[in-house]
RNA sequence: GCCGGGGUAGCUCAGUUGGUAGAGCAGCGGACUGAAAAUCCGCGUGUCGGCGGUUCAAUCCCGUCCCCCGGCA
């Protein structure tokens, strides 16, 4: 097992800068588990640590992807492990930073393996949803996966195409996979979660995206948009890159941008508060106590 | 000052031919195993502007007062 400190917690929280002291004191590196700060295009918009945080200490898996290119939780868990891999066998701690709740859980529990998926198959599905809507397809993932459906609400849609999807592609049932073919972790160690205060948080979010706007955040937008014009890219669905590339194609004006940019924000922010705290491993830690977090770290027993 | 229109949930508004009211958004709670910054689910008591009157019963009708928005002077 590769011994690894993990930090979440929602957005605006002050991952970034803990994760930084937390390196330091444990002279480890910081590794990158964010869905969207992978993106290279959108450093600013997606929040990722700045050119002087970078030059503190090292930091991984940051600004690697292209617009247009997917990232999903399996394809981050191996390039997780790997660069942890390295990492500890250079004597060095792994610490973990980011949002995305679902790759930590993947990467400290493990994930199914199940054999890549094929576009052609996924659109042929897309086409079906929209043409007959998501209940009649969920009434058909029932048929043969009757398990997963009842945990699925007809309506989601996403779930339901995934499903599907794997069926499709393997013959067996989802549920099957999940299993009988978990992939092991091979990473362990704490989980720590700021546990920030949704209140609080809000003006602090609200003035991140001030922040980000008076950083070039537009600009930003407008040259990723002439690298990548197709909006359904996998980078635009991020929150604030969805919205100012609506107002630079002009379907918002810039105070509804701003607003939405906000709102979907902390929408995020509650999400990932959910999540986090029915980790049942999970350490919370309030904001303020964030200079504990080294000493909780070496009283690990990993 | 006069003439219209309006005052109902945090916001925008609907509605009750009189039996104390409901949508969207916001907000709150939740789910989540390869798009997770994604995708989805659940939750609606509020002096129906104030005070009187009519009525078994008024948020609804009548009177009056207050406030907002137009228009006319």
């Amino acid at each position: 097992m590769i011994p690894v400190v993990c930090l979440a917690g929602p957005t605006g929280s002050g991952k970034s800068s803990a994760a930084l002291a937390l390196a330091e004191a444990l002279n480890g590196e910081i590794l990158n588990a964010d869905s969207r700060q992978v993106y290279s295009d959108l450093p600013i918009i997606t929040a990722q640590p700045t050119p002087q945080e970078r030059a503190a200490r090292p930091h991984h898996l940051y600004g690697f992807l292209a617009t247009d290119k997917k990232i999903s939780a399996g394809r981050w868990v191996e390039l997780a492990t790997a660069k942890a891999r390295v990492l500890h066998e250079a004597g060095k701690i792994p610490v973990i930073v980011g949002g995305s709740g679902l790759y930590f859980q993947a990467l400290l529990h493990g994930i199914t393996v199940i054999p890549p998926a094929d576009p052609a198959i996924g659109a042929h599905l897309a086409g079906r949803l929209n043409k007959e809507g998501s209940p009649a397809l969920h009434l058909e993932l029932a048929k043969a996966d009757p398990d997963y459906a009842a945990r699925i609400h007809p309506n989601d849609r996403q779930r339901i195409l995934r499903a599907l999807e794997v069926l499709e592609i393997t013959g067996r049932p989802f549920t099957w996979w999940h299993t009988n073919a978990m992939a092991p972790p091979l990473c362990k160690g704490p989980l720590f979660i700021i546990n920030a205060d949704l209140r609080r948080l809000t003006p602090r979010l609200a003035g991140r995206i001030e922040q980000m706007l008076a950083c070039g955040a537009l600009e930003e937008a407008k040259f990723a948009f002439s690298r990548c014009a197709d909006p359904e890219a996998p980078g635009w669905s991020g929150i604030g890159a969805a919205e100012l590339l609506a107002y630079v194609r002009g379907s918002l004006s810039f105070d509804t941008c701003r607003e939405l940019w906000l709102k979907n924000t902390r929408a995020y922010a509650k999400r990932q508060l959910t999540w986090f705290r029915a980790r049942p491993e999970a350490i919370m830690l309030p904001p303020q106590q964030t200079d504990k977090l080294p000493a909780l770290a070496r009283a690990y027993k990993f």
